[in-house]
DNA sequence: CGGACCCTAAACACCC
DNA sequence: TGGGTGTTTAGGGTCC
């Protein structure tokens, strides 16, 4: 059972396969649902709602711009397309979301990139929150005085009726509570007048605390996006600096705040905990400023209409309506007519929200397609049943939600990311050369020309350049102030892997990035960009175990470890690997023995395993070349098709060093590389630097320097194929080829023992 | 279709 | 005896 859930996690089961096609194809209204929340449709629009509806509309954007990049590259009639000869080497698969899967791009992409799209996400939300506060506050402003004015109206009325023959005046009289008298008392003017005190009174109470309810939401919310990273203000202290990283969460974390879902949180927790965020995410609620439970009880209050709280209630009509909210994903479209909810009917517009007549998203071939559930069902009404019972509305449906909003929010993204990636590789290669190209635009292919140059006339010259797959597909989500510029994306991913490399003792910063251009490995780099995210999500690493293993044991100090030692580098560096331990750990001896690279051998204290990183190179298998029919089978392989985690692991692998490679001989991207790290623009060539000529990029290790009992593996395969290398480095390193033709590219970088450069 | 790679699972042996 | 460690085999998947 646990070995069966640990494959399933990443893997490409039929389920989740499924559960993305339902995200991507069951189309309709892009979330017509979510705006017109259950009941609530009286014209007024919760913050709650207006998140959803931001949410909503980013990522509305972002699918927008990943077809748009599709059609792009799709259509030869688009833009100059024509004027190309050149074809678009790369299947139209990668850039097709609705066949990819998310635990393929969650194994392909790279998530550190994925921030800065999320950051402008919520920058948009932040915006237009505040925009709705304000006018909220107008409104508030004006109903005041509109009371007033009518409580004045009122009190003429009163004096005019008080004074009229008509009403015999009780003052003076006895009370008694007889009906008569209350009767009377009712149509007493003076009664009357003081009723119409008493409501015009509590109205105006009314309508001043919801003022300043609305001023104190605005405040804690602003100040909660800004402890959280979500707006690029001044941190007033060192630890909201700290607290900006940006991790998978944050969104979930946002969520949280405004919708006060409180519970739920424990399949998160696990992966928040060892962050910063995660515990200023369980303790803060008392100990913080700001009062979150106040705020939950503001936007209730503001929500239902009513100042009496009904926490529990509440919780479950949020929760209600984060499910709806959560549905509308699954029956969002990727087509045109959904792709904006604003100019299309609106997202308030409740019409989708019906189930398709005989089909469900989460139903398909007689199984439920619920996140690890998979339950059979007969038929609908069977299913239908199902649902109701096993996936109610409690907790656990709850969390599985998120974590699936969340999942959808970062492919999303990782999928922008990365085909602005391609873009800027293919146009660096001279295959399909475009510019910068904005959202709304199809994947300009120009001449074969300069996008560094267009890029350096893109951005100003004060500017440090942000990283290209940061950059262009970025900002323009949505023009308007509220689009995030250049230099504060940059500025975010510089704190936050300032952030990180603070927040964890085996810094992952400055450390981490010397060890990823110590050994120079696509692992260590990616590694060292997305540590954290590694460590939080539950992604499975886009490496084989061989490349993890070794990774391990050369990041640690005398460059080798014991089983056990691995065991816990695996833990600690991977969420992923923090569960299902006997499948994994059996694959790490697996590997451990399996490979002749790795080299047992018996210490004072115990048998601890070292890398013959010869032998490493000499496995290193074959041959995700460069050629352009290859790089087209890598990538449709890597975001297509039903791939398995390991090939996956094993391809990506190989197309991280790919990419990595244009770094080798980009010195931009190089430099976004390095930006990413936190490094300033001295520090841009240094990892090339050190390729090039410091020559010591990739320790080899030989186990004869132990001295000790060295079991020497046989292992079937031996290339030969380091000259090939070399000359195909060389060729690399002049930069007058676009992509290596013939040799496993993964070795031009780091990997290759560079003492073969020489 | 075969070879290569990778992963998972499992059996087995050895040692503490 | 049980758990950890290490080895080996088998089978599945994908790609070239």
């Amino acid at each position: 059972m646990m070995v069966e859930s640990a494959s399933e996690t990443t893997r490409t089961t039929p389920s989740n396969q499924n559960g993305v096609s339902s995200l991507s194809s069951h189309s309709d209204g892009g979330g017509g649902r979510e705006g017109g929340s259950n009941g609530d449709t009286n014209g007024e629009i919760s913050p709650v709602d207006l998140l959803h509806l931001q949410q909503q509309q980013a990522l509305q954007a972002a699918r927008q711009f990943l077809l748009q990049q599709a059609s792009g590259l799709n259509s030869p009639s688009s833009n100059e397309v024509k004027q190309s000869p050149v074809q678009v080497p790369v299947s139209m698969a990668m850039l097709t979301p609705q066949m990819i899967s998310p635990q393929q791009m969650q194994q392909i992409l790279s998530p550190a990139q994925l921030q800065a799209l999320l950051q402008q996400q919520q920058a948009i939300m932040l915006q237009q929150l505040q925009e709705y506060y304000k006018k909220q506050q107008e409104q508030l402003h004006l109903q005041l005085l509109t009371q007033q004015q009518q409580q004045q109206a009122g009190k003429q009325a009163a004096k005019e009726s008080l004074h009229s023959p008509g009403v015999p005046g009780l003052r003076g009289r006895k009370r008694s509570n007889t009906a008569e008298d209350l009767e009377a008392r009712r149509c007493s003017p003076y009664w009357l007048e003081w009723v119409w005190q008493q409501q015009i009174g509590n109205k105006q109470l009314a309508f001043q605390q919801q003022l300043i309810q609305m001023q104190q939401l605005q405040q804690q919310h602003i100040l909660n996006l800004q402890r959280q990273g979500l707006v690029s203000l001044q941190p007033t202290n060192p630890m909201q600096s700290l607290q900006q990283a940006m991790c998978p969460g944050d969104l979930q974390q946002l969520w949280k705040e405004v919708s006060g879902v409180q519970s739920a949180e424990e399949a998160l927790k696990q992966q928040q905990q060892q962050t910063g965020e995660g515990l200023d995410l369980s303790t803060n609620s008392t100990s913080s400023s700001f009062p979150k439970a106040n705020t939950h009880s503001t936007l209730h209050s503001l929500h239902n209409g009513q100042s009496n709280h009904t926490p529990k209630r509440d919780r479950y009509r949020d929760r209600a309506r984060l499910f709806e909210w959560i549905s509308s994903f699954s029956k969002a479209d990727l087509g045109d007519e959904h792709l904006m909810p604003y100019t299309k009917g609106g997202p308030l517009s409740s019409s989708h929200h019906e189930e398709h007549a005989g089909s469900h998203p989460l139903y398909g071939h007689g199984e439920c397609k619920w996140p690890g559930c998979e339950a059979l069902c007969d038929d609908m009404g069977q299913f239908i049943k199902h649902l109701n019972n096993e996936h109610a509305l409690d907790d656990r449906s709850t969390a599985q939600c998120r974590v699936q909003m969340q999942v959808v929010q970062q492919l999303e993204i990782q999928l922008s990311k990365e085909s602005e990636r391609l873009q800027a590789m293919m146009t660096h290669l001279h295959m399909r050369p475009s510019e910068p190209k904005p959202f709304n635009q199809p994947l300009n292919l120009a001449s074969s020309g300069s996008l560094l140059k267009r890029e350096s006339e893109a951005y100003p010259e004060g500017l440090p350049h942000p990283p290209t797959s940061a950059a262009a597909p970025i900002t323009p989500v949505r023009q308007g102030p509220s689009v995030i510029s250049s230099s504060s994306l940059h500025s975010h991913s510089h704190s936050h892997s300032h952030s990180h490399s603070h927040s964890h003792p085996h810094g992952v910063g400055p450390i981490r990035r010397r060890i990823a251009d110590k050994f120079c490995t696509p692992i260590a780099s990616e590694l060292a960009q997305n540590c954290e995210f590694y460590k939080n999500a539950d992604v499975r690493p886009p490496f084989t175990y061989a490349s993890l293993i070794r990774h391990a044991i050369l990041e640690a100090p005398d460059m080798q470890l014991t089983l056990n030692e691995i065991y816990n580098w695996f833990t600690r560096m991977f969420a992923y690997f923090r569960r299902n331990t006997a499948t994994w750990k059996n694959a790490v001896r697996h590997n451990l023995s399996l490979h002749k690279c790795f080299v047992r051998v018996e210490n004072v204290k115990g048998a601890v395993w070292t890398v013959d990183e010869v032998e490493y190179q000499k496995r290193r298998p074959p041959k995700m070349t460069g050629s352009p029919t290859l790089v087209k089978n890598m990538i449709s392989g890597l975001g297509f098709g039903s791939l398995n985690a390991s090939y996956q692991a094993a391809l990506a692998e190989s197309s991280l060093t790919l990419l990595n490679s244009q770094g080798l001989v980009n010195p931009s991207s190089a430099a976004s590389l390095n930006m990413l790290h936190g490094m300033g623009h001295n520090d841009v060539s240094s990892t090339v630097e050190q390729v090039n000529s410091n020559g010591s990029c990739s320790p080899t290790l030989s186990p004869q320097q132990y001295g000790h009992q060295v079991h020497v593996k046989e292992e079937p395969t031996e290339v030969e194929e380091d000259r090939r290398s070399v000359s195909l480095m060389a060729t690399i390193t002049h930069g007058n080829m676009a992509l290596p033709s013939d040799r496993d590219d993964r070795d031009l970088e780091d990997e290759l023992p560079t003492d073969e450069l020489e």
